[in-house]
DNA sequence: TTGTACGCGTTATCAC
DNA sequence: GTGATAACGCGTACAA
């Protein structure tokens, strides 16, 4: 039974109601007696019938899209917030439209395409560092947050939204626990050279906090990875750790960027034998659940997952209705005006949680 | 500088071309001077113009919108699937529609509504049970698939397109190879007691592994969750240890329906000052990347994840390609037809990836 | 309160 | 090879 296109014509014919009538009866409209509401909810039930979206976006020009593009799916981190994301959305009666961008592809670039083609109604930029060339992102109309995004500079950013924490704060906090946990010589395992992401402010915080216990920063220590997709896998931190171990350097403690790399090192100081933390202390960063359940269980710098997901769907979905109040205002559109964007800028805090992968001399 | 609404017919008049040419310039039709098709390409990148999908979708009836509809997203089994959908639909120029069900939510009800919200091409349900009322999957006009669900029973899935392993057998599989392993009381720590799903497919498999070995199933060493939305979890894992070695049942290994439940495991009971495996054994089911670096390493059974992804989308891809092609030959539309679905059911095979979580007495 | 008629941006069908 | 025009399904100004 090939079902028949099931239109609001149809509707309106197979209840005898007009077009405009169905319409309003489904668009709740103020003015539509109850007693026709109920009539063409009973046809609607009966028939199944469900409203074209694509017709609906044409003409009200609002697909109720909201896209979440992130950089490095391979995070579990991220995976993590996605959740929320998609909780935040269909109960903001949003659909959530997926993109992964490559590595070596331009968010801002994928985001303006994305944007025009499915009439995007907000943006998350999940990740990576879209390239602040004003320019392209002044291209999009939508509004648009930065979540969990190298903000690398408070005025490079200050025009735009986003949640994120301190990088290069905590992980020079990070160090300094270490520091204080009575290590001295500390490896870092992080991003490759040309990172100029989450990756190169974590290392900078690591390098700040060595500078403040009047320490030279030994190239020994500081372990890179080899390929920019493949930093936050536990392979990656496995294959590091061994290298570092195998270089022959000396080192009493290891600050791995992110627990995924963490749970690679965690293996490989194993397989060398090497205890965790009687000899060796490692240090994750971004409080994975799992972290709790590792053996040793992983001392790390946990970030507020959820709130921070949280926060940036808030900040996104204010500032679409303030954007969609302007529209009705008829008030210029242009972009987000900048007093008005601090509202939307956050940094939150990480608190370090302590466990068993880290020794404690004092 | 609000940007001015950008659509075909301005183009037309930018370049002074007729909107139906610079239409045919867009999509490449063949009737179209190199000419004529290089001054509209030009215009278009000048102003960044493109088009409107909703304009579009309307006009060609065709979204390019695959769904996945995903039971428990809190499974990282299911987010490492994900990865590889997105890529295969950005690959084939479609947009991937994320939407997750809640635990009592009837998935087939939430695709049909999104399907003609959203002019769905194809819907892949990832886990769960989609209740099999053949009924309301009939209201389905588009193709779907069922990937990684549990297979109950092959004749009732005669008729349905899906990709998934043997959960009965490969659980009775791992069982087998702890009894193999010189293991004598195994308990299971598996789903809750109303779960139709993969866990209850599991325990079955358990089950007959112990009949098979002529051992009466003894009800206290299987551990049901207590929550149907928390049963594939870390936390879930480690309750339900410690509630068994509580219980003060005797027992010498350990079979985890999941790996993510496998985790909580090992923690709880090193925490209790278990040892594995010399004490106990443990095993999990899935095969996620992390089971290699956990201590101890995880033996599990690995599913083929990767392919079985790939193996949904190009299933799904190819049974959209041919009900385009019955559309285009205007047979009658209909269901699948039943002789050929067979191509799109694929039971694949998992692997004992032995590690150190098992001890093995021969 | 309800119905008629138009337009949203695009592509396909037809003339030319 | 190109241009005019009618749909696609819906919401809404306007008329009734």
């Amino acid at each position: 039974m090939a079902a028949k296109k099931l239109t609001i014509k149809e509707i309106a014919k197979l209840s005898g109601i007009s077009v405009s009538t169905v319409s309003r009866a489904i668009n709740n409209h103020y003015d539509i007696s109850p007693e026709t509401k109920r009539r063409v909810q009973e046809v609607i039930d009966k028939y199944g019938y469900v409203p074209n979206n694509s017709a609906r976006n044409l003409k009200l020009n609002d697909a109720r899209n909201i896209a979440v593009l992130v950089k490095g799916i391979t995070n579990p981190f991220f995976t993590s917030m996605l959740r929320i994301f998609e909780r935040e959305c269909t109960s903001h009666n949003y659909s959530l439209v997926l993109e992964h961008v490559e590595e070596t592809q331009d968010m801002t670039e994928v985001a303006a395409l994305l944007e025009k083609e499915k009439r995007l109604n907000g943006i998350v930029f999940l990740g990576g560092n879209p390239v602040l060339s004003s320019k392209r992102l002044k291209r999009l109309a939508a509004p648009y947050v930065f979540c969990s995004v190298a903000v690398t500079d408070r005025k490079k950013f200050s025009r735009y939204a986003y949640v994120s924490i301190d990088d290069r704060k905590e992980a020079e906090a990070v160090t300094d626990y270490l520091f204080a946990c009575g290590r001295k010589r500390i490896a870092i395992l992080c991003a490759d050279r040309q990172d100029i992401s989450i990756g190169s402010l974590r290392l900078e915080g690591y390098l700040n906090s060595l500078k403040k216990h009047g320490m030279e920063p030994d190239s020994a220590l500081i372990c890179r990875s080899k390929s920019a997709e493949r930093t936050y896998t536990h392979e990656n931190g496995y294959q590091l750790t061994m290298d570092l171990v195998r270089s022959g350097a000396e080192f009493d403690a290891i600050f791995a960027i992110s627990d995924s790399i963490a749970i690679g090192c965690l293996r490989a100081l194993r397989d060398c034998g090497i205890d965790v933390p009687s000899q060796v202390s490692v240090v994750g960063f971004d409080g994975l659940d799992i972290g709790r359940y590792l053996v040793p269980s992983l001392t790390t710098l946990k970030q507020p997952v959820d709130e921070m997901a949280e926060a940036s769907m808030q900040a996104l979905l204010a500032m679409i209705a303030q954007r969609d109040r302007q529209e009705a205002d008829g008030s210029a559109g242009g972009s987000n005006p900048v007093e008005e964007i601090g509202k939307y800028q956050q940094i939150f805090s990480g608190t370090m949680q302590e466990r068993e992968s880290c020794r404690k001399d004092y």
